[in-house]
Formats: structure tokens, C-alpha cells, sequence
DNA sequence: TGCTTAATTAAGTCAATACTAAAATACAAA
DNA sequence: TTTGTATTTTAGTATTGACTTAATTAAGCA
């Protein structure tokens, strides 16, 4: 789960969602969005290869880049759980408190 | 959405799925659970405080950390029209493929 | 082969991050 | 008001991260 240090940089997030909407894109297209250099946009690119966040074919002298959907799915899961654990944690401490409201009422009758 | 830098680090993460668990817990219940120095993680805790991903209350000397919610559902929301915009984008490809498989054909013919 | 296009890697620099030890702040209770 | 407990802030250091320029690799074409 390396991916949130990938998703961490905003520069790899824009990446991300440009092949999301686009499907795919060759390094060229990629560069020619961003005023950052040709080399820093390959570097970036090569942390979201490393972390598994896009996957790469060869067509001739380019590389065209496609989102590879696993770990965005895996990230979706965590997140899922993590709210719905703090949603259950959430209601037990709802119930709780009832609870103490009642016993109080009790003990005031 | 500086959230993504924030949960970057692995005991930030880790503290807020401590506290989606417990629902909330002091600095010293947190600090007991990593073999990191309390100093190591209040400022673990800072950069979660700034990034709003947890508020605080007072009680006597202590400090006890609840998630707050609001930040990890926008998450969240950014990842699923993530994931829709990536599955609609591959649907239009899909499709276009088609297409193309039927023109071949009528030529074939 | 030699040239061009496409893309990456390497080397160096600067800023940001994470840790440690020591000091400081906040509150409560003796 | 001194002491103890809880927590944070500061200062210093080491590591990591992102960018730049220059060099390198890869593939296709004259």
C-alpha cells in the first residue's frame, strides 16, 4: 500500500486522473500538459509504474501509459472499511451514551 | 486535499486506524502503542491536527483524539469518481473496439 | 550506417520530512 | 507554590524527494 506516498504528489495525482478520463496516453501527450520538464514528468512517471498505479506498452518509440485499476480498488476498499468502522465505533458510542441517559432518568425517578 | 500527504506516512495511518476502531484515544494511549518517542508522534499528530483529519478535546492534562470524518468521505468521493470516470473511459474504448470489429467484418464480406 | 524522435537515467543541488534529546507548557493535586 | 503527569515545542541532524542539466538508451527511417 505504497500507493498513498505515489498519490502524495499532486503533479501524480494529475497524471492519474488525465489517464482516467483519457484512457490511456503516450509520455509525449503527458509532458505537453505540465510545465515541468520532459525528466521530471519521466520520474514521476516511474514512481506510478514502481507502485503498481499504471502500467506501460511499447508502440514503436513511445510508451503509452493506462491506469492500472488494482490498487486505486484496493485503496477504495481500505477507505470503505476505514469509514465504516469509525461508523460502527461511532454508534456504540451513541449506544452508550443512551444508555447512560436511561440509568440516569432511573435514578432521578 | 493535502490529505494524501498526511496518511503518506505509515504511523499516521496507522493512528487513524487506531482511532476509527477506538472511536477516541489520549496522546499517552497512542504513544503506547508504537515503539516510536512520544515527541515522534505528537508531531505525527500535529500534521494530522493541520490536515484536519483528527480534532482534539481537552480533559485535565489530557488531549483525546477523535477522526474527524469529513476529509476521509471527500477521499473517498475522489477515488470513487476516480474509478467511474476510469470504468466509463474503458466502456467508450470497449465500445469503439466493437465498432471497428463490425466495420472489418462488413468489408470482409 | 547515421539521423531523428521519444523517453529515460544519471549526477548534482535544494527543500521538505522524520527522528532524537532537551526544554517548555499546561493542568491538577499535594 | 511546589511537584507530578501529560503533552508539545525547539533545535539539530540525517534521510528522502523533486527538480535541473547533461548524457544515454531505444526504435524507426533516410
Amino acid at each position: 500500500m505504497d500507493t498513498f506516498t505515489a498519490l502524495a504528489e499532486p503533479t501524480r495525482r494529475n497524471i492519474m486522473e488525465m489517464l482516467a478520463v483519457s484512457g490511456n496516453l503516450s509520455a509525449t501527450d503527458i509532458y505537453s500538459k505540465f510545465k515541468a520538464s520532459p525528466p521530471a514528468i519521466s520520474q514521476h512517471l516511474k514512481v506510478l509504474r514502481e507502485a503498481k498505479l499504471v502500467r506501460v506498452e511499447k508502440r514503436a518509440q513511445k510508451r503509452i501509459y493506462f491506469v492500472n485499476p488494482e490498487p486505486m480498488k484496493e485503496l477504495e476498499q481500505w477507505i470503505k472499511i476505514f469509514t465504516e468502522r469509525m461508523q460502527d465505533s461511532h454508534d456504540r458510542l451513541e449506544a452508550l451514551l443512551q444508555k447512560q441517559i436511561s440509568k440516569t432518568q432511573e435514578q432521578e425517578r
